[in-house]
DNA sequence: CGCGACGTTGATTTGCCTCAACGATTGTGG
DNA sequence: CCACAATCGTTGAGGCAAATCAACGTCGCG
C-alpha cells in the first residue's frame, strides 16, 4: 500500500495509533501525474496539498518578460503546493509541473481543515511542517543574501546532491537566481579543477 | 494591562474563552529592552520567542568579512526570534538588536511546548503563525528572484511604509540585498522625480 | 530523419559593488 | 553645554560579477 509511505513519514513527527494513521491517510487520494503535466496553474486556486510518493516537481513563476523563476523542487517525501494559494485559498500565481512521471498523495483543503480540527496530533503535524518549512526558507534567504552565485551552487550540490541529477539545468539556475549560461560556466570550471 | 495587546492579537486567529486567554498570557513575561541592546547573539541558544509590544528590532547575520545582512525587522504586533535557533534549540547564528527602547512579551521554549500540548487552540495558533510566516517568505523569495534592487525598494515602501521611517537605511539596504550607497542613489533619484 | 529543447561558449554590456572623500547628525565625555 | 568623535547618509569614480545577446553542438523524441 502506497499510503504506508505517508504514514511512515508522519510518524517521524507525531506518533499515531493505527486507527489514527488510517483516519489520516483516508483523506488523501493517490494521483498519477505524467511528465510535463501541470498540477497547479496561475489563476486557478490550488485546492490540494500534495505529498510526493515518486517522481519530481518544479514550482515556478513566469514574469511578464517571459522569464521563469523556480521557487522550489520536490521529490519523494517532499510536499508540494503553491503555498500562498493553498493556505489562503486564493488564485495561484505559480505553475507546478511534473519533471518526470510521478505519483502523489493529495488532500483537499477542506479535508485538511477537518483533520486538524478532529485530532490534536494532526494539528501538531501540520504545525511542525510549517515551522520546518519556515526555518528552511530563513536559511535560504540568508544564504542568498550572503553568498555569490558560485557559492549558492556549491551549497546546493552539498545539501541536495540527489536533486542535481534530476532537475534540468535551466530550472536549477533559476532556483539559484542566476542565468543558465552562468551556471553552465560555473559547472564547467569546477569539473575541470575537480 | 499590556498583555491585553497579545490577547487581542491571538484572538484574531483563534477565539479563546477568558480563562484560556489568561492561561496563554500567563506564560509570557514582559521585558524592557534598551536601544542597542541585544536579545539574541550567535552561539547562544535563542530561548525565547518574543511578541513586540512597542519599539523595533532587527535580526541580522554578520559574515566573515564583517558585512551585516538583515533577515527581518519587527515592530509592534510582530514576533521576533532567530527562528532556526528557537525551534531546534541549537545555538543562534543571528543577532537580534533593539533599534529603539522597546517592550516585549517573551515566552520560554519549554513553556510554549506545554501550552501547545495543553490546548488544541494554542497549537492551532502557532500553526497559523508558522504558515503565515512561511507564505510570507515564499512571496519574499519570489520577489527577490524576479525583481531589481530598485523594484525591491519600491515594493518595500509600498508594503511596509511604516517600517521605512523606523529602520536605519543601512539596515534596510542589507535587508533588500543591496549596498547602502546604491539604496541612497535609488532614494535620491526617486525623490527628484516624485 | 528533422525539429525543438537544452546546454555550451564567446563577446559585449550592465546593474550593482567597492573604494574614497565628504557633509550631516547624533552621541559623549570633559 | 560645548567640542570632538563616531556613526550615518551622500556623491563620484572605477571595477567586477553576472546578465544579455548570439551562434553553435547535441541529444531526445515525434
Amino acid at each position: 500500500m502506497n499510503k504506508k509511505k505517508l504514514i511512515d513519514y508522519v510518524q517521524n513527527f507525531v506518533s499515531l495509533e493505527n486507527d489514527e494513521a488510517e483516519q489520516f491517510v483516508l483523506n488523501f487520494e493517490e494521483v498519477k501525474v505524467k511528465k510535463r503535466q501541470f498540477i497547479v496553474q496561475p489563476n486557478f486556486t490550488n485546492k490540494y496539498r500534495a505529498f510526493v510518493l515518486g517522481g519530481a516537481f518544479r514550482t515556478y513563476a513566469v514574469t511578464d518578460d517571459g522569464q521563469e523563476h523556480t521557487l522550489q523542487f520536490a521529490i519523494e517525501n517532499w510536499w508540494v503546493s503553491d503555498f500562498n494559494s493553498y493556505i489562503y485559498q486564493h488564485p495561484a500565481r505559480l505553475f507546478i509541473v511534473a519533471l518526470d512521471d510521478s505519483i502523489i498523495l493529495q488532500i483537499e483543503y477542506s479535508k485538511e481543515q477537518e483533520l486538524k480540527k478532529a485530532n490534536h496530533k494532526f494539528e501538531t503535524f501540520f504545525r511542525i511542517m510549517a515551522e520546518k518549512g519556515l526555518a528552511f526558507e530563513h536559511r535560504r534567504i540568508l544564504f542568498n543574501l550572503t553568498h555569490s552565485a558560485e557559492a549558492r551552487y556549491e551549497n546546493f550540490l552539498l545539501n541536495f546532491p540527489n536533486f542535481v541529477q534530476r532537475v534540468p539545468q535551466y530550472a536549477l539556475a533559476s532556483y539559484l537566481g542566476m542565468s543558465t549560461e552562468f551556471l553552465s560556466r560555473i559547472r564547467n570550471k569546477n569539473t575541470q579543477k575537480g
